[in-house]
DNA sequence: AGGTATACTTCAGGCAAACTGAAATTTAAT
DNA sequence: ATTAAATTTCAGTTTGCCTGAAGTATACCT
């Protein structure tokens, strides 16, 4: 069997015109360098080169160069292919994220990655939890960062930080100069409008607030718009409420447990690809320090 | 370094869907296909199968496998190239030979040589000697059948048979119906059409014939023409005389001298492609009992 | 032409890598 | 739970490449 390293040798030999050169160039001795050349010149059954000295090439010599140059040169390509899909070099990573962490989160943490891995494609879809957890279970999409999905879904939930919830009022409501952390109490009586992300609020002072169909809205920007209009108050995840206009207050809520749990959503037994991998790394150092 | 024979275990298996088909089809053991691959992904520093069964592919898996797929089958085709090139089922054959022998020899032998090698291009020119040796010594052909070559001139010729000269004449002339082998003396007074092969003749009688300038001619037909025509008497080599017509006749010679000797030229200093070695072989054969 | 330097080949020994067969482990199935 | 099958691990052997030294051929120089 003629192997790709006996064409290697052979080639360099070629272009430098004689063994010591190219046992140089390949970190061999000249010995080495010989017998592989012999070696290949049996399994051909032909000469490759018209005298020992390895000046000149004979037709069938010639021939073969051109060939095993093509060769080596599609060898080594692919092999650097394989390399960058192994490392994440190279790839294409499909990403689902809830809105506020596309937002003020991963731009930063992508620019980086896809700065330092130019081969990298990404695609990024913003949606609510429960569709994040949808595209990663159909497999729309590789990795999925949101909130916990139900155990039983086929789906891998590692934490990345826990957010506390917000109440997002207007800055001319009553409540928006409190200092102190708002208590479920105070909110007696406002009207709350409930959101996908607040809906994993467990508190019962919460769910007995909302629990009646009063209003709710899904996007973040329709949100906003309704309490901007006085429609009512609402609460957001911390993240979500960084870059509210001056129009708009986030104040602190005293219960401790009201906060969602953030995570990186993958599919059971589906070894993530080296891209995937490499970003995971990523988004857990970028999010230590707010766990 | 990636070995090519790795990739091939690792397609192989994936192809098959578990190991021990793939080492039946590669003949191996199964522990050496196991940690062939063990080592495949040490060096990739990823996993290829989901699970240590090796039926399903990680999604790096299934983009190496392409990959590969796509190598091997370049790899193969190459190194077929390489085989076809060096044993010479696979080439140019470029060849120059004199008339007659491209006529009444070669037909046959080319036939049968490019029947058993499908892969082999042949391009033959028909001239003269001297122009044979030109073609040789300039690099236009890689073969030459003829006469010998001047000594010098960087050309090595194998003799492969002798050709006693006939008389050629019409079937009508007044030697047509002799017996005996022709005399130099039985030429006296006859207008003899000198040519290229016959000008090898050495005989101090035959210089003597064609000493001043009387008829030659270059080309077989028109020498062949002139005879017909009664502008004289030729002598051309036997081989070039087995298809005259009915109307002309070619009559043995006396002088045992009176012969060309027809062999390969090649040029000194260059190995022969594996085609035109093949080739070489089968002329000395099939010339053998001409000898 | 002869001597010398250079280039290549050959040889023997060392060493690393790959393969085999047996035993252990893991996984799937009844 | 037990059994059967598939895979991995392990130890030992073989294979084959590489090195360094010695030998041979070639080219260059005087």
């Amino acid at each position: 069997m003629i192997r790709t390293e006996a064409l290697r040798v052979f080639v360099n030999v070629a272009d430098c015109g004689n063994i010591r050169d190219a046992a140089e160039r390949l970190f061999r001795t000249p010995s080495a360098i010989s017998m592989t050349l012999k070696q290949l010149e049996e399994q051909l059954g032909a000469r490759l080169f018209e005298t020992d000295r390895k000046s000149t090439l004979t037709a069938l010599g010639a021939e073969m160069h051109t060939i095993a140059t093509e060769l080596l040169r599609d060898h080594d390509r692919a092999l650097d292919r394989i390399e960058a899909a192994a490392t994440g070099r190279q790839g294409r990573l499909q990403l689902a994220s809830v809105p506020s962490v596309a937002a003020e989160l991963l731009p930063g943490l992508l620019a980086d990655f896809l700065t330092e891995r130019p081969g990298v494609t990404i695609e990024l879809v913003d949606t609510d939890s429960s569709s994040v957890h949808a595209l990663v279970a159909g497999g729309t999409v590789e990795l999925g960062i949101a909130g916990p999905p139900d155990s039983g879904s086929g789906l891998t939930f590692t934490p990345l930080f826990r957010d506390p919830f917000r109440l997002v009022c207007r800055a001319d409501h009553a409540l928006a100069d409190r200092t102190e952390p708002v208590t479920w109490d105070d909110l007696g009586g406002q009207r709350i409008i409930s959101n996908e992300a607040a809906s994993t609020i467990g508190a019962a002072e919460y769910r007995a607030l909302v629990k009646s169909p009063a209003l709710s809205a899904r996007n973040v920007i329709s949100l906003l718009a309704l309490v901007r209009a006085g429609a009512g108050l609402t609460l957001l995840p911390r993240l979500a409420t960084v870059s509210l206009g001056p129009d708009l207050r986030a104040l602190p809520i005293a219960d401790p447990t009201a906060q969602r749990e953030v995570g990186v959503i993958l599919r059971q037994s589906r070894t993530p690809t080296p891209v995937c991998g490499a970003f995971l790394d990523r988004i857990v150092r970028g999010t230590r320090d707010i766990r």
